[in-house]
Parts: structure tokens; C-alpha cells; sequence
DNA sequence: CTCCTTTGTCTTTTT
DNA sequence: GACAAAGGAG
């Protein structure tokens, strides 16, 4: 395929800062691999100086190949990858110059809890008040925004909330210094303070990275934007991708300004805008640009397609998650029959728990699913566990892995005696393990010792084998010496063998890892591990039906796409429509327009009028965002809905027209619209039309009276009244908003 | 010291 | 409703 005008100026613009502004769908992907071939074929750039950021290490990785096959070089020799791992890189060489070791170990928001609460147990802090997840994201804050613990302490003065924050700051980086780990934001943090404060290493990369490109641009943090900053200021050869209309991760520090100001940093920028989009056909795209249209400051821009209508974009309401799921499972089956391939098909979502019922029903119907994020693979008990291992061998100091560890599989040491070698360990100014090391020196501590001893002498003799055997034999060997699979086999049930088989996958991925890694390492495999996303690990050749949440879907496409648990509370989400601050809502109508910009033939929409949120009922109005589609893009699905019980079809059409009313109101500005979800307490099985889910004859339960049966049901005014014989109390009178009787 | 039960909290999104 | 953390019994 030919490149367009546009695209073919942002290929060969290749010196000076450069921003390319690309719609959804306009090919940038492609940009960049050319470019990059551009800049090694035709510029005679020695590939070695280039880099380029990506989002995922799957985007890095496609790109990579990409340009091995457009530019006859070995394009491994171009750095592609994301900025963590970017960092991950270049401090492993340098962070001696701040003080911690090469071998440092990254935290994950797991083990950040951990030590977050060991901090605030220390600090006598009241919990109430002071939640971990509310500091760990303060301090995230902070280091996205490159504010260090001394900094912010003075930030903070006459405000005792934020001194307290600030003290907690201080003690969490102490402690992951201590432990020599870093969390995902140190690493930019680092490499910041790093290239701030050794002129030479900055200039060293400077030199190296002539050429920077940086992808999804509109994402980034001001670490990031820092980052880049200092890495192009030599050379000024930057060039930014990316689309204000996609960002959407403001709550994880991103800082839309940093494109939008992208003239600012570098007045001499050339801007080139891509518009045209090759994916979607034309009704998609305008209902994706008249949802967008209701963002303020957004630079303007319209894509367009020459691709023809296609489908209307399709629109249906259900009573409740089980059938939606039910309706989505049908309808992929139903295409699937008709020639679709399942690997066609994406189901969106805004919250993770939302997977769930998906997941059930299609199991059910046999229909072959992966399900991206959740519960990453490598946070399941098992993975963790022997990682903790892995990471103990490679960095004793890291004294969240010990304390994992310590006791699995169980060696009959306790809280007592562990809290004593932390003591004797905090006195002394050493490690945890070291202090276990020497436990015969602990106070205390008597027959303990010497299991505690045990331990460290077992570590210290695989430690003394890292870099004999590869990290697959190192695996095994714990594996096996510990009998951790031995113990999951004796269990034998379900979710043990299913844990074994989680087991069996990490080995496979060492293998692989020290296949394809140029030089493989115990401390570059645990690198690697902790930075992969699990989008990353999704292989394009399996067939089979995607589920995830709309952030994940970024940067992907699908001929088929399911935009489902379209509510007002739901999507957009509770917090954004209370919350006063209107930057919420518009990041929320973003991350609706890069769903609707996923699909490429065909669009479903999908809303529940009841849906149960923690064990709670909420009736939710249809998103805010379906009315901004104009009605005649939509298809409300009148005729095309497949053949049911008799029931379920009053049921549906009645549904259906409380669809066609919802749509003839002035949508997104009318007050109705702004109204909060309403919610009940308990599981009252009330209809969303406020009529009882049971009938006179049936057998109901009241929370104080029991059971009874039905005897009449009479409307009211403004509810049912409703009469029960029950067995023990005789018959009563009630309204059913009230009682919330349960049908048994 | 370990196992089991109870209690409390949570939900937006993730490298 | 689900899962983790804390508390109590053996």
C-alpha cells in the first residue's frame, strides 16, 4: 500500500522536532516503521542510534520485526521498547552512581502494599485514615511529577496531612533502598536523577540516541516528558506520535498538555496531522467524531474514511449482565456460523469485574475466549512464590522476597522468631537475610536458629550456582528441592493441578526468555517479568475471542466489537459523574472513543438496565455516550432480535421501547441524565419498571417473617402492595418497595 | 505454630 | 459477592 501525502512528509521529515498528530486508525504504526527504515536506508543513520518508545512491549516487538523486514538490517539492532524497560537499561548499568546496586529488583504494586503497610504499622499510623492504596498513590503522584520525599516535605509545610505523607514518602523510599528495589515509577524517576546529575552518562546517550521517536505521545507523565526532554536536547531529532483524543491515563500521572504544548517546547516543530483513517467504515467514524465533538480542548481535527457506510452502529438494552452476556455470546456464535473467524471478535468493558459473566457464558457456548488483564499471570500465588525465590537467589537484600519465602513450603518457623532476626537485622544496620545468615548472633532465638540458618545455607548454595546453571536448571532445581509441585500434586484438586500448569508455563517462559534474550540472566529474566503487561503476552495466531477493558484495547483493532455495560455508573464510571472536576468526564468520553475506533466493520453496544455491583442491585440510565451518537447512525435492533420464549419476547420488546424513549429524549444535557445511579441495599429482585419479579402463587421470603406464599398483589399509587401468608406470622399487608421480598 | 473462621473493604482504568 | 487480613481455637 502507498503511503498518503501526509504520511509520506512525516517518513521523510526527519530532522529537527517533528509532532504528528494521528487520528485513530490513520496508520502511525506504519509511520514509524518507515520512517525508521527511512532513516537507515535512505539517511544512512547507523540503526544503532535510533530509539523508539512504545507503549507495550508488544508494540515495541511488532515494530521491530517490521522494520527487519522493511530495512535489510538487522533491526534488532535498533532500540525499540517501552520507557520502563528503557530505564530498566540504562540504570542497570549506572545506578552504582546513586547509590544503589545493578542488581536492584523492581517492585510491583503488591509488594509496594506490603511495605506501605510495614510503614505504617512502624509509624503507629491510624488506618482509618490512612489508607496504603490513598499513599501509594500520593507518592506516585509525587514521582511522576518528579517530586522528591525532601521536596515534597517542604511542599507540605503547615499542612499536617501532607507532612504525614511526606513522612511516609521518606520511609518507603528508605526501605526500598534498603531492600534495593525500585517501583515502576522510580525507574523514570532514576534515570531523571541519574542524567541530571552525571553530565557524562546524559551526554553518553545523548550521543547514542540521535534519533528519538516516541509513540502514543499523549500518554506520557512529566517524568517522561523530562525524560525525553533531556535525551533530545542535544540533537533535537525528536519526533512525538500521538492523539489528544486518546489519552487516557490522566489517573496514572499522564499530562495531556505535554502534546498539546509540544510548540511550545520546541517552537521550530513541524506538525503534521494524519486524518485519514483506514480502519472503520464511515458510520463508525462519525459516531466516534460526534461523541469526541463534545470535548473542549482537544486540537481539531476529523478523520475520514473512503471506506463506505457499512452497518449502522447497533445498540442493545437488556434487562440485566446475564443477558447481555448471554445476547453477545448468541451473536458471536450466530457470526461465527456465518464465516467469522473468533480472533475477530473483542469484548469491551470498562471494569475488570464486568469479565466475569462473559466468561461464564462462554464457556457455555463453547466459544473460545482470552481474557487480557485481571489477575496477571504473574501475580498468581504460585509464579510469585518461586519468584521469590529466583529474586532471594539474585538479591538477598530484598527482604519482601524473603519474608515470601521463608516459610514455604513450611519449615516450622514462625512470627516470633522472624521478628526477632528483623530486630537483631534493624539494630545492626543488615539485612533480614543476613541476619538470618548469622543466627546463631540473634538473641532469643534457640532451636530456630538453625532452620533459620538452613535456609540461608539452601539459598546461598543455589546463589553460588547462578551463571553455572541457566535459569530454567536454577528453576527446576528449586522446584524440586523445595517439592513445591510434589505438595500440589499431592493436593490434587482442581486449582491445584491448575497451578502446576501455571508452574509448567513460567518454566516455559524462562525457556523462552533465555532463547531469545541476547544475553540471559537470573536478574534480566526477573527484569523482564516485571515489566511485561499482560496484553504483551497475547500471540496473534491463536483463534479465539478477546475480553478485556477498554484501556487495554488501545492501539488494537477487531472487525468485531462489543462495547458492553454502556451505563451511566458504569461507563462513564460512578467517580466521574460526581466527581466536580469535568476533565474526569471528558478523559471517560476519550476512552469511549477509542472503543468505538477499535472496530473496524461492525459496532455492538450494550447496556443492562440492572446490574449487581457488590452484592448490590444499581439501576443504571444508558450512557450519556450512546445519546451523543446521532439517532440515525444507530440501529435499536427492533426486528433483528432472535426468536425467544414467548416471555422473553414481551419482555425484550418492552425493553426495546423504553430504548426507542430513552433515545427521543435531548440526550447528554437534559437534568434526568445527570441524575446519580440509583441504589439499593440487599438484592431486592425488583423489576427495573418498579413491578415485583413475583407473581400471586408464588413462594417468597421476607427478611424478618419467612417464608410465605403469595396471595395478592395489588398497584398502588407508587408502588405494589403486595399481600403473603407467611407460615409462622399469618398474612400480612406490605409494599414491595419495602419489603423486598425474594422470589425462592 | 498452624489452621480455620470471622471481619472488613472494595472497584475505575495499568507500566 | 469476593478476597484479604486479623483473630481465635487446637
Amino acid at each position: 500500500m502507498q503511503l498518503n501525502p501526509q504520511q509520506q512528509a512525516a517518513v521523510e521529515c526527519t530532522e529537527g522536532p517533528l509532532l504528528i498528530i494521528a487520528g485513530a486508525g490513520s496508520g502511525k504504526t506504519r509511520v514509524l516503521t518507515q520512517r525508521i527504515a527511512y532513516l537507515i536506508t535512505e539517511k544512512q543513520v547507523n540503526p544503532w542510534n535510533i530509539l523508539a518508545i512504545t507503549f507495550t512491549n508488544k508494540a515495541a516487538g511488532e515494530m521491530r520485526d517490521r522494520v527487519d523486514q522493511l530495512a535489510d538490517v538487522n533491526g534488532g539492532s535498533v532500540w525499540v521498547s517501552t520507557f520502563h524497560s528503557t530505564c530498566v537499561r540504562i540504570l542497570r548499568r549506572f545506578i552504582d552512581r546513586l547509590g544503589y546496586d545493578t542488581n536492584f529488583t523492581i517492585y510491583d504494586t503488591d509488594d509496594q502494599k506490603h511495605v506501605i503497610k510495614d510503614i505504617i504499622k512502624q509509624m503507629n499510623l491510624d488506618t482509618r485514615m490512612y489508607k496504603d492504596r490513598a499513599l501509594l498513590s500520593a507518592i506516585s503522584s509525587a514521582k511522576n511529577e518528579l517530586i522528591s520525599p525532601e521536596e515534597y516535605q517542604l511542599s507540605a509545610a503547615g499542612d499536617w496531612n501532607k507532612q504525614t505523607i511526606s513522612k511516609v514518602y521518606s520511609a518507603y523510599q528508605r526501605m526500598l533502598k534498603q531492600n534495593n528495589a525500585l517501583d515502576f515509577d522510580d525507574l523514570l524517576m532514576k534515570t531523571v536523577e541519574l542524567f541530571q546529575s552525571q553530565p557524562d552518562v546524559l551526554d553518553s546517550y545523548q550521543e547514542r540516541f540521535r534519533y528519538l521517536m516516541v509513540d502514543e505521545y499523549q500518554d506520557t507523565n512529566t517524568a517522561q516528558f523530562v525524560l525525553v526532554q533531556l535525551l533530545a536536547k542535544k540533537y533535537r531529532n525528536l519526533c512525538v506520535v500521538g492523539d489528544d483524543d486518546q489519552s487516557i491515563y490522566r489517573f496514572r500521572g499522564a499530562n495531556i498538555r505535554n502534546i498539546l504544548d509540544f510548540e511550545k517546547s520546541f517552537p521550530e516543530a513541524k506538525v503534521i496531522k494524519l486524518e485519514q483513517n483506514y480502519r472503520s467504515t464511515q458510520n463508525i467514524l462519525n459516531a466516534a467524531n460526534a461523541v469526541i465533538a463534545n470535548n473542549r480542548g482537544r486540537k481539531k481535527k476529523t478523520l475520514w474514511s473512503d471506506r463506505d457506510e457499512g452497518e449502522l452502529v447497533h445498540f442493545r438494552q437488556f434487562m440485566n449482565a446475564f443477558e447481555e452476556a448471554e445476547y453477545v455470546a448468541g451473536d458471536i456464535r450466530a457470526k461465527v456460523r456465518e464465516g467469522a473467524e473468533y480472533s475477530d471478535f473483542a469484548v469491551l468493558y470498562r471494569t475488570n469485574a464486568q469479565s466475569r459473566l462473559f466468561e461464564e457464558k462462554f464457556l457455555m457456548a463453547n466459544i473460545p475466549y482470552r481474557l487480557v488483564g485481571g489477575l496477571n499471570f504473574y501475580s498468581r500465588k504460585e509464579i510469585k512464590d518461586l519468584l521469590a525465590y529466583l529474586k532471594t537467589i539474585d538479591n538477598a537484600r530484598d527482604d519482601l522476597a524473603v519474608r515470601r519465602i521463608i516459610n514455604v513450603p513450611k519449615r516450622g518457623i514462625g512470627a516470633a522468631s522472624l521478628n526477632k532476626a528483623a530486630d537483631y537485622a534493624e539494630a545492626q544496620g543488615i539485612s533480614l537475610y543476613e541476619a538470618m545468615r548469622r543466627a546463631d548472633e540473634v538473641p532469643g532465638l534457640a532451636r530456630a536458629a538453625a532452620k533459620l540458618k538452613g535456609f540461608t545455607q539452601y539459598i546461598d548454595s543455589l546463589r553460588a550456582m547462578v551463571g553455572i546453571l541457566s535459569v530454567e536448571e536454577l528453576l527446576n532445581k528449586v522446584i524440586d528441592q523445595t517439592g513445591y509441585v510434589r505438595e500440589l500434586e499431592a493436593e490434587d484438586t482442581e486449582e491445584s493441578r491448575a497451578r502446576i500448569e501455571n508452574i509448567d508455563e513460567l518454566i516455559t517462559k524462562v525457556v523462552t526468555y533465555e532463547e531469545n534474550a541476547e544475553q540471559s540472566s537470573l536478574n534480566g529474566f526477573l527484569a523482564d517479568v516485571a515489566l511485561v503487561a499482560d496484553i504483551d503476552m497475547e500471540d496473534e495466531d491463536t483463534n479465539k475471542v478477546l475480553l478485556m477493558t477498554l484501556h487495554s484495547a488501545k492501539g488494537l483493532e477487531f472487525p468485531n466489537v462489543y462495547l458492553t455495560g454502556m451505563e451511566d455508573g458504569i461507563f462513564p464510571s460512578y467517580m466521574t459523574i460526581t466527581s466536580d472536576d469535568v476533565m474526569e468526564l471528558e478523559e471517560e468520553r476519550r476512552l469511549c472513543y477509542v472503543g468505538i475506533t477499535r472496530a473496524m466493520n461492525d459496532l455492538v453496544m450494550t447496556s443492562c438496565k440492572t446490574r449487581m455491583i457488590r452484592g448490590e442491585t444499581q439501576y443504571n440510565k444508558v450512557s450519556r455516550f450512546v445519546h451523543e451518537i446521532p439517532r440515525e447512525l444507530v440501529d435499536l435492533g427492533r426486528d433483528s432480535l432472535p426468536e425467544r420464549k414467548k416471555e422473553r419476547e414481551i419482555q425484550k420488546n418492552n425493553v426495546w421501547k423504553k430504548a426507542v424513549q430513552d433515545f427521543r429524549k435531548p440526550a447528554a444535557y437534559s437534568q434526568t441524565m445527570f441524575d446519580k445511579p440509583v441504589l439499593t441495599k440487599g438484592s431486592s429482585l425488583m423489576g427495573a419498571s418498579g413491578a415485583p419479579d413475583y407473581e400471586v402463587g408464588d413462594t417468597v421470603r421476607h427478611i424478618k417473617f419467612g417464608t410465605g406464599m403469595v396471595l395478592n398483589i395489588v398497584k398502588g399509587a407508587k408502588d405494589y402492595e403486595v399481600t403473603v401468608d407467611f407460615e409462622k406470622y399469618g398474612v400480612k399487608k406490605m409494599f414491595a418497595a419495602f419489603a423486598k421480598l425474594q422470589k425462592i
